[in-house]
DNA sequence: TGGATGCTTCGACACGTATCGAAACATACG
DNA sequence: CGTATGTTTCGATACGTGTCGAAGCATCCA
């Protein structure tokens, strides 16, 4: 009678506590070791070994040895976006009572989805491509490259011809579950977010997914995308 | 730490084996009254009250009281879409070995998502709706209807602008697991699974998700939408 | 009003599993 | 080669929770 059992087991390895921390620690797509991660999930290495090897076993998770590390890191973006679904299913009663702390605030406003930017900055950004024309929407949840933005990433420094599409495709539509719109993933949205951290516009956090908007970032995408982060800011940056 | 406890919680909820098959046998978007409910789930009327309780509690069910029965059906689209999601992860291993039963075979030609067509056929017929020029897809995971679209479907029997879009659009694009491609969902969709339910080209079985596609059904599939179900058809219906 | 049906609450039991201490294993370093 | 660090395995414990029998409400019907 119920052809997927599927889901319930794919739902009890995320289930834990424990084992959920880790997941959402990685959901950046970076890789991290093991002791990494019973520190992010506050249990002892030895349990934190326990759930790796299940979330490994269960298909969430990769890892890779170097030394004598591990570092794992998530199975794919598929992954991080069945995270991300879930988490917009409960949050109507637990996080309201509380504002937010300032670290949820960072997150909400800019952080990165697996390997590309998300977030209201995110969103913003991607909305700004579209409305100069540079990106447009199409069939399969992509997005097409029109000339006028390749020429304009390429006087950013960016040569958008040379970026090799994925299996997944070359500049996906990611949906962001705080904002409910979508922003810019696949390789270009890869290669963006790498282009603004390196031009100084953006700065990735070491230790968690965060993104932090310099000021020269703050003046840079108001000018060349129209995007307002003054009005979208938490307090601090306000 | 974890700013998101939510993702444990919600996943536990689904993550016991007889609250997935509740759930799941709610995927079609129809309310249920517990007894069937129970049934489906192979356990005692007392345990699955137990368990509607706290899918009750965690949000991801609604009931409405009618007589002595009470109606359960899904919160939402976006809870049918996170466990469509969750089936995504896990299904490797453990249904490779078995070819698919009967049943799984149909559901995954076609069935209907929450409300709207889905499976090999949902995802064929946008396709052909796309190709056509009649939908296409535009930013925020939504469908526009052209001026040929809206004539089209007007031929068919079906007044867009009498319809009502919802807060989240009017005609969405739903991603589709098995299929890895979009469907058409929201108002839209809705209305137009009705439509052909009602033109007697498709009949939605009384008991699960499953689609039935008749005679009629595939002949004007392919005349007026270029789609070919054969190609794409179980054995049964090759 | 009395009895049937549908559903929920209560209480007790049993099973699964998350957790950590101790120890084993692997790798790097001096 | 011995020691330190990172990681996993083993074993025992304790807590949570899914399960069903029995009883309690609510509703419908005669």
């Amino acid at each position: 009678m119920n052809p997927q059992p599927n889901v319930a087991s794919a739902a009890s390895l995320i289930a834990d506590p424990a084992r959920a921390a880790i997941l959402m620690a990685l959901t950046d797509g970076r890789a991290r070791p093991a002791g990494e991660l019973a520190y992010a999930a506050s249990v002892t290495a030895q349990t934190a070994s326990s759930h790796l090897g299940k979330l490994l076993a269960g298909g969430l998770l990769t890892v890779e040895t170097e030394g004598r590390h591990r570092y794992y890191r998530l199975a794919g973006p598929h992954v991080a976006q069945a995270l991300e679904n879930l988490a917009s299913i409960g949050p109507l009663e637990a996080v309201r009572r509380k504002p937010l702390t300032r670290d949820a605030q960072k997150l909400q406003f800019a952080r990165c989805c697996y390997d590309h930017l998300a977030g209201r900055v995110g969103v913003g950004v991607a909305r700004g491509l579209q409305e100069r024309g540079f990106i447009i929407p199409v069939a399969d949840k992509q997005f097409e490259v029109t000339p006028a933005g390749a020429e304009w990433f390429g006087r950013m420094g960016l040569d958008v011809t040379k970026i090799k599409p994925t299996r997944r495709g070359f500049a996906r539509q990611c949906l962001d579950w705080t904002e409910r719109q979508h922003h810019l993933a696949g390789p270009l949205g890869v290669q963006f977010l790498s282009l603004l951290c390196a031009k100084g516009w953006l700065r990735r956090s070491k230790t968690s997914r965060a993104v932090q908007v310099t000021p020269q970032g703050l003046r840079e995408l108001r000018e060349q995308l129209d995007v307002d982060l003054a009005e979208i800011a938490p307090a601090t940056s306000g």
